[in-house]
Formats: C-alpha cells, structure tokens, sequence
DNA sequence: CTTGACCTTCCAACGATGGGAAGCCCCATT
DNA sequence: AATGGGGCTTCCCATCGTTGGAAGGTCAAG
C-alpha cells in the first residue's frame, strides 16, 4: 500500500506520516525497490491510533509514551491513565484560561454601545484595564511567562 | 528609556518588542546616537495595550486592527465591538472543541482501572473509537472518509 | 581602565501542519 | 512502444508568537 493510500485509510496527511516517521513518532515505513514506502494493514492500525491521539489533543511527546504503552503488553495501565489525565488537566487549565478571557471580552462588549460614537469601553479597559474584571493570570501561567527576572 | 526599561514598564519583553517593531506592529522607536532605542511613556503606553490585548488572546492582525482604532479618535465604536466579538467568537469555538476533548477523556479515564493490569480502554479507544453506532461497519467503507485536506 | 550589565543584529528553534518545486516511478491509453 | 498524467521522493519555506544564543558595541560604576 503506498503512502497516499495509507493516508486516504488512516485520516492522516501523506505530509504527516513521512513526518511522523522523520521524528520517529512511528518506525520508518517499509520501502519498494522503486523507493515508495509501502504500508501494511498494521501500520495503517498505528497510523490511525496516532490520529484519533491527535484528535484528542495529545501532544506528539504523550502520542509517543502511549504508542510504547499501547506496544507493551505488559504495560500497566496505570501508567496510561497517568498520561491521560495528565493531558486532561492540561486541557483543562486552557480552557479556565480561555474561559477567562471570553468572560472578560463579554462584560467588554456588552458595555460598548457599538455605534458611530467613538467612546469605547474596549479600547478603554485595553488601554487601562477596570479592576472589575481584573484577568489575574494563573501564577504559573505557560504561555506568557513573565519576562521580568 | 532603555528597551529593558520600556520591557519592565509595559510587561513586554524586550525581544517582543523589537519583534513587535520589526513586523510593524508598532512604529520603529526613536534611537539615541549609541544605536540604542529609546523609549517614551507614551510608547510605554502603548506597549501595556499591546500587552493586554496578548492576554485577551487576541491575534496581532486584530491588535493592528484595534491599534489602529485606537489612534483613529473619529472610529466607530462599532468596529472595535466588531473585533471582539469576532475574537470571542473563535475563542468560543476552540473552548467547544477542548471541552469536546476533555469530556471524551474524562469518560476513558473514568472507565481505566489504572492499576497493574495491562488491559487499558483508553488504549482501547484510541485503536478503535467508540462510535455511536457500533455496529453499522459497513465494509470496504472508511470510517473517517475526509482525511484533513 | 576594567568589569559587568546592557544593548545591537542575526540566526535558529519550538509544534504541527501545509505548500510547492524538481525529479523519478507506475499504469493506462494511444 | 511511447506518452501522458498522477503519485511518489526529497528538500526547502511559511505559519504564529515567543524564546534562546552568539558575536560584538555601549554604558556606568568601581
């Protein structure tokens, strides 16, 4: 099977897998003599875990914890669950920061009249925020470190 | 006032800053004859407004937009509301979409034993998905027909 | 004058993906 | 058999916002 049938069968990009297979999330693919790589039923099992891992948001780093767990028939699937709810927490700091800013953006938008009048409450908390709707960050915020030492 | 001064001032660090000028976010700063730019407390300003619109999650090609309304003192509050809205608006899709992820997983990971035992129905699902109608597995067909294009 | 902190520019990397070019390979149709 | 079109190969570049580092110039205190 070449690589853009295995796409077609697995939902992951022909770009992807030769991706996947350069950083060694998967093993390098068998090849013809002409130098197409060729894929088995097998690979395409694997190809399609990766996707569905991805689909769930999990990281290339956790796809290849699991894929060494889901190899391991004597995995412990505690080890699983680790790295699952680790990934979920994660998920879930994202959405309370996100969570965050769509509340902030609200109580904004609600209060600007959105008319020809250039008075406007956006611009006016961006340009000093209201402490009404104070946006403390999570200390360990991990998108915007702060840059102060 | 230094670059690093400026940085601790606004909350920016000083390489976004000069990231932040190079792509013409905001005009080039003034330089002193040593080469170093120099920065006013009006430049300051408008660096904190930079900074607090990153915290809202707004892209730069909305904080250019809302830049420049904000010096435009005949803007239409209207359009200031109608990029947050917009804004809000994709925040809200991709909270939908983690919340999506985050209720999948908790439902597998409430389902895991996570004990010493291999067998695993997270692993489970990531090989074959529950699906919503199990056994409609008509064959030859894909199961995912659209690989991401 | 030396030292260390600061500044400058330039280059690279991150994660995951898409786009595209140049060139080879395979199959079906003339 | 030749040809054409589509698929495959590798390689490079772009995204987006941010950080890191190297090489070298500047400033201020000791």
């Amino acid at each position: 099977m070449n690589i853009g049938q295995a796409a077609r069968a697995s939902g992951v990009s022909a770009k992807m897998i030769r991706y996947y297979e350069q950083t060694g999330l998967i093993p390098p693919a068998g090849r013809r003599d002409s130098g197409y790589r060729d894929y088995s039923s097998e690979d395409v099992h694997m190809l399609r875990f990766v996707r569905r891992a991805r689909d769930l948001g999990f990281s290339m780093a956790a796809i290849n914890e699991l894929l060494d767990l889901w190899r391991d028939r004597s995995r412990r699937s505690a080890d699983v669950k680790r790295v699952a709810t680790a990934h979920m927490i994660e998920l879930r700091e994202r959405i309370a920061h996100l969570n965050q800013m769509v509340t902030t953006l609200q109580t904004l938008v609600d209060c600007c009249s959105g008319d020809h009048r250039p008075d406007c409450p956006i611009l006016a908390d961006l340009e000093e925020p209201a402490e009404e709707h104070p946006r403390k960050r999570p200390s360990g915020a991990l998108q915007r470190p702060n840059p102060r030492p």
